[in-house]
DNA sequence: CCTTTTGAGTGAACACCGTAAGCTTACGGT
DNA sequence: ACCGTAAGCTTACGGTGTTCACTCAAAAGG
């Protein structure tokens, strides 16, 4: 609602740019110290001695770590999904392979360089609790995923490859899918059961790759992935009749 | 060495015995709290208090939490390679694609009811210090390994799928792929270039459909992910010659 | 312009945590 | 019986998240 009175733009009032200043402050430093001593290095007393305040100071601006750490993997969403934007419109708005290819390098790429944040986004949710439904990380984390799902659109809209049929598919399987497809609010008019199907296929191999590398499971032989990366990426695009090729830098 | 002495039988004097049993009580009790409390809810204090004793007195078993939570990897290893194995050992021994389907999903079914434990083995490496290259958690970790390595040989041995030719596969994965050989110690003679392509390929999509699953990727639309895992298993399985059949459980 | 209200930030306190040092006590081998 | 060794405790230090009561400067309202 704050949002409505004011739009986008930076708010007027002095008090409320300070306050925006300090915010995105402690933010910006306990990315450091997330970067720096990972995930469990993070704490609201070292980041206020950075920031020459005290911790309790701190409370003004988040009701607690956690909170904190919510802030933190939502802003690292939008960063990634920007990224992975920027990295998309830098190719010629027809040449949908080329914009595949980019933008799946890029958040490969934005992984291997923010490990810590990546973990953070990808790998910490506590085994605990369930995992909240309304979180506005959980928001950002769709938004995400929407970078993805309109490229996959693309695809689906040309015909490149072909869907199985959803009569082929078990009926467990059918009802997961409807379920993720409008949880995902993923519903244009291409997007059937059978797309959904080779949808996720392909992501979770992309993110079974990227993990595996960002946690360095393979690590202690492979130490620069890229090639593996590289080769996995292929089969994946050619299963999805994307023309693959191979990185400039 | 003192594993030569002593053999693997409980160690005879009194001393030895009480010290093996508080040993196990507390990686058990450190477990209890893994499981419910997550990787940052154990603490060498709460798991003293529960156990009667002070939190110093644990320094007599290990040097530090780092210390035990290292511990406690190297044990989820060789737990999961034992369920792993004796899921194999269930099923008839000339029964190949029974007891991979069996191992498969053997590794799924305790990820997802060791949620925690399985986190801390293949999702807690810290993301600054780049993995100790010694550690007994990576030896258990390659012994792990070894569990899925023998299968796939079997699997090589019949020609059950056809290689890629390693002229075909890039020079710089060759060269990491090489070097995983090496690393895991997986140079039968069957294990070529192109076999190490196709095993890493397979293990990363087995990795990121289990990760996905035990770290709630997909939950807010998946909530019981089996119907996607089993898909998923066929497709995999079929790449490689194996013939799937549905699970009885 | 002066008053009132708001909100940023502090200091002290509580309850935890990992870990080091020094001590007591009991067991085990000689 | 003796004595070394190792288990476990007490104490202590520095660190943590979080709450509460407080100050003080800035904004708001008359």
């Amino acid at each position: 609602m704050y949002a409505h009175e004011a739009g986008t733009a930076t708010p007027r009032t002095r008090r409320e740019r300070l306050r925006e200043a300090t915010l995105t402050e402690i933010k910006e430093t306990a990315r450091h110290h997330l970067a720096e001593h990972g995930p469990n290095g993070v704490s609201l007393r070292a980041v206020a001695r950075d920031m020459g305040m005290t911790a309790p100071g701190l409370y003004r601006y988040f009701s607690s770590l956690d909170d904190l750490m919510t802030a933190l993997r939502a802003d690292f969403f939008t960063e990634l999904s920007q990224t992975v934007t920027r990295a998309e419109e830098g190719v010629d708005r027809d040449d949908v392979d080329g914009r595949i290819l980019a933008s799946l390098r890029a958040f490969r790429s934005w992984a291997v360089t923010h490990r810590a944040e990546f973990a953070l986004l990808f790998a910490s949710s506590a085994p605990e609790h369930p995992v909240p439904h309304d979180s506005a990380a959980l928001e950002s984390g769709r938004r995400f995923a929407a970078t993805f799902l309109t490229l996959f659109d693309r695809l689906l809209e040309e015909r490149r490859f072909p869907l199985p049929a959803e009569e082929d598919l078990p009926p467990a399987l059918v009802r997961q899918l409807v379920a993720f497809g409008e949880q995902t609010r993923f519903t244009t008019p291409n997007a059937s059961i059978g797309a959904l199907r080779v949808l996720t296929s392909c992501w979770v191999r992309l993110y079974g790759l990227v993990c595996m590398e960002v946690f360095q499971h393979l690590a202690f032989s492979m130490e620069a992935m890229e090639p593996m990366f590289e080769a996995e990426l292929r089969d994946i695009l050619t299963d999805l009749g994307v023309q693959y090729r191979p990185p400039t830098h």
